[in-house]
RNA sequence: GCCCGAGUGGCGGAACUGGUAUACGCGCACGACUUAAAAUCGUGUCUCGUAAGGGAUGUGGGUUCGAUUCCCACCUCGGGCACCA
């Protein structure tokens, strides 16, 4: 037998398996089907990148298993095509897109061949293919004729140098990705897709789908669903006049804070503003600030230190529903025109923004709810069953100035440690009662009043002395201490608590009350902002009332209604750009807008001799005048094409359903075929795509679901993502910094099986890694290795090694499923070693080395399994079953620990039982001598593991 | 600021559900084979200590017979979102 030749090996068998078709997914069978996918590449010019090999990998060989598991497995490839870079490529070139996609795609299949993946080529497709992307303008027009396609003008991200609408992916910090000038804001009819029409939908289903968590987690985060209410404000105008500006409603997740709400604010573009132009007083000023704010850049507006800004509307008054009282109302752009209703009730004491907003123009604070803390362990828990008695108290935050040091209290006779707090008696004074306990508690005497707070907490507990339940309510009052002269305290004070004095910093540890925290955060921010739940309070007969309960109870006493809000936006479905599908409709002056008819798709992109946008920033199709001017479909009269093109989310929103039926001329994919094959069952992708991608396709699925076109709601039944491969040093890969590997060379010098191995090896696959040549070298000698023994197989023939040989069969078969590739290679490299160290290894055992190999490293495999003698390729035989009682020993070595220490190990049988193992391991001589004379407390056996003596 | 993910040898990383930390690979050192080198194989490789023994999984606490794993606080790195009421 020869050296091993990857070169000669890897392109006899690539060539073999193309000839032989084994790969081919066929449309129905007798074999349960299995639909694995991943994320079809755009064609850069640059090539195949080192991550792409990643995922196609991991996902190839899970198809490879299921293959071998007796699935009829489709695994197939195309390409994203569409987009930016090839098209900045026309522009800067003058070269024609689609031939500049046709070099680009040859290069990726060339490339993605020589590493054999076994891909399904025959459903190969194309975006850009004018047969493709005929169904992607059909089902756009679908959404149209559901009036799930409109037109609006919105306000778009505009860089005035390129003269182009970005899209939001194009901008990054606030500047154009492409030439770094600031952008600006603009109004332009854009083509929109009601996408939060599904919103709820594409939330809730989640619940049903077997994505990773933190996918779930980021596209529910991105929908943003958030449940509230919407709640209406009378408006009070100095010379009411019929029909405008009566009411202005406002959407709110904290509907129990409203007798908190002390002000209105509205967006700068609420309706009402204008409205209101005769009757606001300031109206130079207002609508100044309007301007003002609509010229804003995005960096303005989003960059670090955005200080809020905001101006009243004077003279106009809003009656807030709970109190009844009149608040004032301003503009101000931290309220966003887009979300919620445009307006909001601000509850400066429970919101941090409102908070900041409303200190800068001194509006008032009122505070309405209070944390409740409820001691629930100990002597002072709150007993069940026992009414609680209410209580007035005072908690005294005494500062001592010269070393900003605390006055607290510790307790003698447990463990308490707190401030000093004392009850306000009827009718006493709070700051008189604070004076009282501290003097009563600690004897100190001269003290300045600081702070008299609004601050206070709740506290329900059991009072172990007089023996009821108490639900205090405890003031915040602050003072410094004069001086340090100091009377003596009572006897029986004395004998009950210390009073000490604690630096700031080390309050956090000292405090033992639950409050403790509370009042950490409150000495160190006087601000104190509290958002939480809690118990409402200056809140008229909601007083006492938990927050979430009271909820429910205000939106009844306001006459609200209960109202669910969701981030997600609706989305801006058009480009001003060549190179996407046009969006196929027409404009005509007698009709309006009306739909390519459908026996006209595609609408084919018309070659141009120039790629550049037109100056007033339309696509370059509108200077095509031949093929702009056309005839209105319904009247035969003069139109015009709409230029507009769809962004390249398109194409790849519905491309996992034509691959089920990739040459379909009637239909995107027939219902026979749909209905075999999706949904797909494992999609693997990066997590840059885990919101936006997966969304969008989620969403069109849904809509060709509700249309009856595809039998199932959900597209992917199960969602994983890979990590990305960074450059030698954990940076990213780049050109400026010369530090991008080409998988071409890697091919070349190792081969296509060290790739694939080196790869998985290399770290988790969900996880980020860096790139290390010098390692690719263990991957290599590890299929140099298993050549070696094949060859030593064929030669001779022997024992066999199978427990350790099922041991990792079953360790494979799992770890695969897991996607825990690198510990399945590092399983099948201690087999090898073990293999290689043998006398001598069965060709049997040997097979089914190469059997659990070959997902991994399918040439050499497919190459010895034949050498082997094997006529029919391994790629189809059966995936080797494991036998559990193979796998069991008899004999094993367990741990023994003194105290949690590892001393010493012994050796048992798998049969013993606790008794048993415990007398071996006592009467052990390690275990005696570190005995000694001493008590054996307690013996801890874990079955199989260890056993812990305590002393 | 908020939300996710991650911190383990010189390096990439392993450790099931709380049960022998450092599997596997790279690198390094020594040895075998060789005239020699490469390749290959073998041995060793967390750290302090001659040893007995001690100390180590970002830092500091806690729970436990026992913590990389659970809880609390903090630090660093990576990614996402960014006034969403």
């Amino acid at each position: 037998m020869k050296e091993y030749d990857h070169k000669k090996i890897e392109k006899k068998w690539q060539t073999i398996w193309e000839k032989n078709g084994i790969y081919h997914a066929k449309d129905f069978s007798q074999k349960p089907k299995y639909y694995s996918l991943v994320e079809f590449p755009y064609p850069s010019g640059a090539g195949l990148h080192i991550g792409h090999p990643r995922s196609y990998t991991g996902v190839d060989i899970i198809s490879r298993k299921r293959r071998m598991e007796g699935f009829n497995v489709l695994y197939p490839i195309g390409w994203d095509a569409f987009g930016l870079p090839t098209e900045n490529y026309a522009i800067k070139t003058g070269k024609d897109p689609r031939v500049v996609t046709k070099k680009n795609t040859d290069t990726f299949r060339k490339q993605l061949k020589s590493i054999g993946f076994s891909f399904d080529w025959s459903r190969e497709i194309n975006t850009t293919d004018p047969k493709y992307y005929k169904w992607t303008q059909w089902i756009f027009l679908q959404f149209l004729k559901k009036g799930l396609a409109y037109k609006a003008k919105i306000n778009i991200n505009w860089c005035p140098k390129d003269k182009i609408g970005l899209a939001n992916e194009e901008v990054v910090g606030g500047v154009c990705e492409r030439c770094g000038t600031p952008v600006e804001k603009r109004d332009k009819e854009q083509w929109m897709l009601a996408i939060t029409k599904y919103a709820e939908r594409l939330h809730k289903d989640l619940d049903d789908v077997d994505y990773l968590p933190q996918i779930k987690l980021a596209q529910r985060n991105w929908i943003g669903k958030s449940e509230g209410a919407e709640i209406e404000f009378k408006i009070v105008i100095p010379t009411p006049t019929p029909g405008i500006g009566e009411v202005v409603k406002v959407f709110t997740t904290r509907p129990d804070t409203i007798f908190g709400a002390t002000y209105l604010v509205l967006a700068p573009e609420h309706d009402l503003v204008g409205k209101l132009k005769l009757q606001i007083k300031n109206w130079n000023e207002v609508e100044r600030y309007i301007k003002e704010v609509k010229n804003k850049t995005e960096i303005e507006r989003t960059g670090e230190d955005k200080i809020k800004t905001g101006v009243e509307l004077k003279e106009i008054k809003a009656i807030n529903p709970a109190t009844k009282e009149e608040i004032p109302v301003w503009i101000a752009d931290y309220v966003l025109a887009t979300y919620g209703t445009g307006a909001i009730m601000a509850v400066p004491a429970h919101d941090e923004r409102d908070f900041e907003f409303a200190k800068k123009y001194s509006l008032e604070i009122k505070r309405v709810v209070e944390p409740l803390y409820v001691s629930t362990e100990g002597e002072s828990a709150v007993k069940k069953d026992m009414p609680f008695v209410d209580r007035n108290a005072v908690c005294i935050v005494v500062r001592n100035p010269k070393d900003n040091s605390y006055l607290c209290s510790s307790w003698k006779a447990f463990k308490m440690h707190g401030l000093i707090t004392g009850g306000v008696e009827e009718g006493e004074d709070v700051i008189e009662a604070a004076r009282r306990e501290v003097y009563e508690e600690t004897g100190y005497k001269n003290l300045k009043l600081i702070k008299n707070t609004d601050i206070a907490i709740q506290n329900q507990f059991y009072h172990r002395v007089k023996k009821q339940n108490r639900w205090a309510r405890f003031r915040y009052v602050f003072f410094d201490l004069v001086d340090e002269s100091r009377d003596p305290i009572s006897k029986e004070e004395e004998s009950i608590h210390d009073a000490v004095w604690i630096k700031k910093e080390d309050l956090k540890n000292f405090f033992t009350v639950i409050e403790g925290e509370f009042v950490v955060d409150l000495i160190n921010n006087p601000d104190y902002i509290f958002t939480g739940k809690g118990v409402l309070h200056n809140s008229d007969k909601f007083n006492g009332m938990d927050s979430e309960i009271a909820k429910k109870e205000i939106i009844k006493f306001v006459g609200g209604k209960e109202k669910t809000t969701f981030k997600l936006r609706d989305w801006v479905f058009s480009r001003q750009r060549y190179w996407g599908e046009p969006i196929p409709v027409v404009h005509c002056d007698k009709c309006g807008i009306v739909p390519v008819p459908e026996k006209d798709l595609p609408v084919e992109l018309p070659k141009v001799k120039n790629y550049q946008p037109t100056d007033s920033g339309e696509s370059p199709l509108a200077n095509i005048a031949k093929w702009v001017n056309t005839k209105c479909p319904k009247c035969k009269g003069k139109a015009k094409r709409e230029t507009d093109t769809m962004p390249n989310w398109a194409g790849s929103s519905w491309y996992y359903l034509r691959y089920t039926d990739p040459k379909n001329k009637k239909t995107f994919a027939s219902k026979k075929n749909l209905k075999y094959w999706t949904p797909v069952d494992w999609y693997n992708g990066g997590n840059e795509h885990t919101t936006l991608h997966l969304l969008y396709s989620r969403f069109w699925h849904k809509f060709l679901f509700d249309l009856k076109l595809v039998p199932t709601s959900e597209p992917y039944k199960k969602r994983t993502s890979h990590g990305m491969i960074l450059g030698e040093g954990g940076v990213k890969m780049s050109k400026s910094l010369g530090n991008v590997i080409n998988p071409d060379d890697i091919v070349k010098t190792y081969g296509a099986d060290t790739l694939r191995i080196y790869e998985m090896f290399m770290g988790p696959f969900n996880q980020s890694v860096a790139w290390s040549t010098e390692s690719i070298i263990g991957a290599r000698r590890f299929i140099e290795k298993v050549w070696r023994i094949g060859k030593r197989v064929l030669e001779k023939k022997n024992s066999s090694i199978s427990k350790l040989l099922h041991k990792t069969i079953k360790k494979v078969s799992e770890d695969i499923e897991g996607m825990n590739f690198n510990t399945a290679i590092s399983a099948l490299m201690i087999l090898a070693t073990e293999m290689e160290k043998a006398e001598s290894v069965s060709k049997e055992d040997f097979k089914k080395f190469l059997q659990i190999l070959s997902p991994f490293a399918p040439h050499i495999s497919e190459e010895l399994w034949m050498l082997l003698g094997e006529k029919k390729s391994i790629n189809i035989s059966d995936w080797p079953k494991w036998d559990e009682k193979l796998i069991q020993d008899e004999e094993i070595k367990i741990a023994v620990q003194i105290n949690g220490k590892v001393r010493t190990e012994i050796m048992i049988r798998v049969e013993d039982d606790e008794e048993t193992v415990k007398k071996k391991a006592i009467t052990d001589e390690v275990v005696l001598k570190y005995v000694g004379g001493g008590n054996i407390k307690k013996v801890i056996y874990v079955k199989n593991r260890l056993v812990n003596v305590v002393l």
